[in-house]
DNA sequence: GTGGGTGCAAATACTTTGCAACCGA
DNA sequence: TCGGTTGCAAAGTATTTGCACCCAC
């Protein structure tokens, strides 16, 4: 790839999702980085975050729908909930169990498990 | 919902995804249905997989790309190869983390648990 | 005959891309 | 200036939907 060079808009939208606790989706940081940049198109927020993931600096949640962006790269496991949609870290801490399964799996070597988990959130039992 | 009805091609698509061991997506199910119901519409076989779905006949894996559609309903866990980006079925025993994280984690109520793990295929790494 | 199912095509949702203008180094 | 970045629009991919006709019951 060719040498980074700086711009505002990439800036706007890394500091977005570092200041977030959710996981927006492309058309959420749109709609957000536009408040600040009136004319920053949806091209750019998606070429923005894709090249984001590419450099690591931020991850990619594939879900149901849209995908959702994640500044906290560590690895964690994610919530979802099965009504409202909406994705929250569990950062509970969890024996990784990729290892324990390359012991008896050979299909391929297992580099990274991710752990989903499937629910009701406290916002819509409420409700 | 109404009473449900019997078709011919929602029998077929059942059938076809009963006999495989990967993880169609619904064009891969369209194409080979294709063979037997020349007329299909690639809409039937999104509506037939949506409806088996929803009668818990399969389940839907959404990965990277298309959705794919798994006979397999028992829980059990997917290796997504990060090169070819097939899905293998791992079906090694383990734990469910979901009680264990039940105990500690109080942002909503954990139903499920699906472990995806991520590496390279054996058949990637040939080539 | 009635109502669910189908084929077809158009519409929708999400994402990527071509291109000329713009701007950071 | 040079080449990466942007805005815009068009295209691309995946999926859903409206509608007239067909077929299981």
């Amino acid at each position: 790839m060719a040498v980074l060079k700086y711009s505002r808009q990439r800036e706007s939208i890394k500091n977005y999702l570092y200041d977030r606790e959710d996981h927006p989706t492309a058309d959420m940081v749109y709609s957000s980085i536009r408040e600040q940049f009136p004319n920053i198109s949806l091209g750019t927020v998606y070429r923005n975050l894709s090249l984001l993931v590419e450099l690591g600096e931020i991850q990619k949640i594939t879900t149901e729908g849209a995908d959702r962006f994640d500044a906290r790269v560590a690895p964690h496991s994610h919530f979802v909930c099965r009504q409202c949609g909406s994705v929250l870290d569990v950062m509970i801490p969890l024996d990784n169990p990729a290892e324990e399964v390359n012991r008896c799996w050979d299909q391929g070597e297992i580099e990274e498990c991710r752990m989903n988990f499937y629910g009701i959130c406290n916002h819509c039992k409420k409700n």
